[in-house]
DNA sequence: CTATATTACTAACGCGTGTTAGTAAGATGG
DNA sequence: CCATCTTACTAACACGCGTTAGTAATATAG
């Protein structure tokens, strides 16, 4: 189409240097004696030819890509409502440009781990990789963790030795149920956002538990159902818990999306947020406070997960020695109308 | 760490062959004689060494990253409540993963728009990319037209040559608008979407327009406000449109996301949905049918605005000639309860 | 005045693959 | 029996860069 691409020889020709002075100038080599001269008069001549490295290239010589990739462990058609998803990806991405990298983007469904892990790693596709929501049964984990691959978790996952960054789901839930024990529920209902093979979602779970039972409260196992990120299994659990013959007063919903299915379950049924039945949510998503009422739920610091995820990934990728291996960033139960207890609009 | 990378080399002498062989039979290269018996063994110790080729080395030999690129012109902070965002990341990975490619996400801010597409296009990250509601005003944009690169948008840019797929934004806020004005309102507000420098704003603003036209209502500046992505420029946009002497009956808001705030907004007046004001988005994302009403709303497919733009790039890549330079998706109108002609729940 | 240090560079190798042009061995045709 | 064709490969170059080891010229020290 237009003439040849322009290369690092071009710019060295053109300004009458080597080519290895073009590289050592423009990639800041640390040093390295070049006169100020010489160094104005190779960047002036760069600029002036638009000259780009070609990433590959740059790879190929370096061995590092410049690329972090950012694996998504759901099932395909959960993404779509995912706004954890939507809340990560630009602190993720901002972080990487300031490292002079970029962002990749993969999904990992039930099969395939293994193939994508080593596309991405064996194939040095990535320098590094964060992993969201990693589930217990995922195997393909093993392949990183035995290369010793940089990789950071956003989330948890016991018997495992990745750096992690994540919050305290079992405490933050437990908090969040035992706001509803307070306003006297002693019914109340637990609807997880995710299988229980995710770890974030056994968490959430056992604070539950451990609420109930710090409150003397009975467990009742049919009070427990299992959302799967959408709200339509939120509202398909919903409909489950209401059509029992003593159904909660309370419930609480391990994920603000599914629990927008479950209101919606509730109203459907002519019930009363929260005079019928209470809610509290998890995640505190962007939309938790404009819905009807507005959702009472537990802060998810979600920016800070993703940029304090990529802050230790770079370091793993420097080869330094983060601090520490397993980071605990803060929740707090934001009160709003849908338990009863906030302002009711 | 552990022995070194394994290369096609190694297969190659493990085989018995040629590097050459090797690289013919894992790649499949057509119209070229090799045994079967060769081929088998060839493919059998590969598999038993673990070879994954290097990504940069493929890209670097034969000029193709494997990458395409997904550029997203927004302002960052809006991402977080970009739902539209979520809603094609598993198409575009689906597809690419098809073509044996990765996705690399990116953003595009105020500035830096040549900096950006220069790494991408230049830098032969990319093979590729889709860029996501473009800006009228993106003048990094010539770049990419001059460059003939291959590049899809999903929206629409007048005055460029671009493939595009799109839907009619302009028709579809018409129709939205004359159900509203069917109904019996004559007082109609509108809230945008974004600002009217992206194309899909302004076309949804014009269809607004030509519907009050088409019915002879009178077209009243001040009913005019201008969202920017998220609910709370809904919240306040719509308070402004509520404190006006007349305020309207109806409003219609040309982003779901952005009308969760103008619902909230709504409410907070004690104010019926839809008695009081009757409210249609556009967009029909995920969310919309289950929030209180649920809302009315302009579906727009956006899986398939992926797909298709995704299939259109891929053809572009191989150098083939997609059949149409503009394709125009389909969308219709939800009517749910918030626009007082659906089910009231 | 010679030995050493410093400055300002460059030659050349290596990264791991795709791909073209070529070759040797056997098959086929006259 | 020779010429041509097919089969089944391989040698060697190219891709564009990072980087190490080295060199020539000048400055400094003894």
């Amino acid at each position: 189409m237009n003439s040849r691409r322009v290369t690092s020889q071009d710019v060295a020709e053109r300004a009458g240097v080597s080519r290895t002075t073009v590289s050592l100038v423009l990639n800041e080599v640390e040093g390295v004696q070049i006169s100020e001269k010489t160094r104005q008069r190779v960047i002036k001549v760069a600029e002036e030819m638009g000259y780009v490295p070609e990433a590959a290239a740059q790879a190929l010589a370096s061995g590092r890509s410049r690329f972090i990739g950012l694996v998504l462990t759901r099932r395909p058609h959960q993404i779509a409502t995912d706004v954890f998803l939507t809340q990560i990806l630009n602190p993720l991405i901002e972080v990487a440009h300031r490292h002079n990298m970029r962002l990749l983007v993969d999904i990992v469904g039930e099969m395939h781990h293994r193939e994508t892990y080593r596309a991405l790693v064996r194939g040095r596709r990535t320098d590094g990789i964060i992993l969201s929501g990693p589930r217990l049964n995922d195997r393909g984990l093993q392949l990183l963790e035995i290369d010793g691959f940089p990789t950071v978790l956003m989330g948890s996952l016991p018997g495992t030795s990745f750096y992690s960054v994540d919050v305290d789901n079992c405490a933050a839930s437990r908090a969040a149920v035992t706001h509803l024990i307070r306003l006297g529920h002693t019914r109340i209902g637990c609807i997880t956002n995710a299988p229980v093979s995710y770890t974030a979602a056994l968490d959430r779970l056992r604070g539950y538990r451990q609420a109930l039972e710090a409150a003397g409260l009975p467990k009742d196992k049919e009070l427990i159902r299992y959302g799967d990120f959408d709200p339509q299994s939120g509202y398909e659990q919903m409909n489950a818990l209401l059509t029992l013959e003593s159904p909660p007063s309370a419930v609480f919903v391990a994920s603000d999306v599914v629990a927008f299915g479950v209101m919606a379950a509730i109203r459907e049924r002519q019930l009363i947020i929260p005079d019928d039945i209470a809610v509290v949510g998890f995640d505190d998503v962007p939309f938790a406070r404009f819905v009807n009422p507005p959702l009472t739920t537990v802060h998810l610091p979600a920016a800070d997960l993703a940029r304090r995820s990529s802050e230790i990934l770079f370091k793993l990728i420097r080869r330094e020695q983060p601090a520490k291996k397993r980071v605990l960033l803060d929740t707090h139960l934001v009160v709003r109308g849908s338990c009863g207890a906030g302002p009711s609009n």
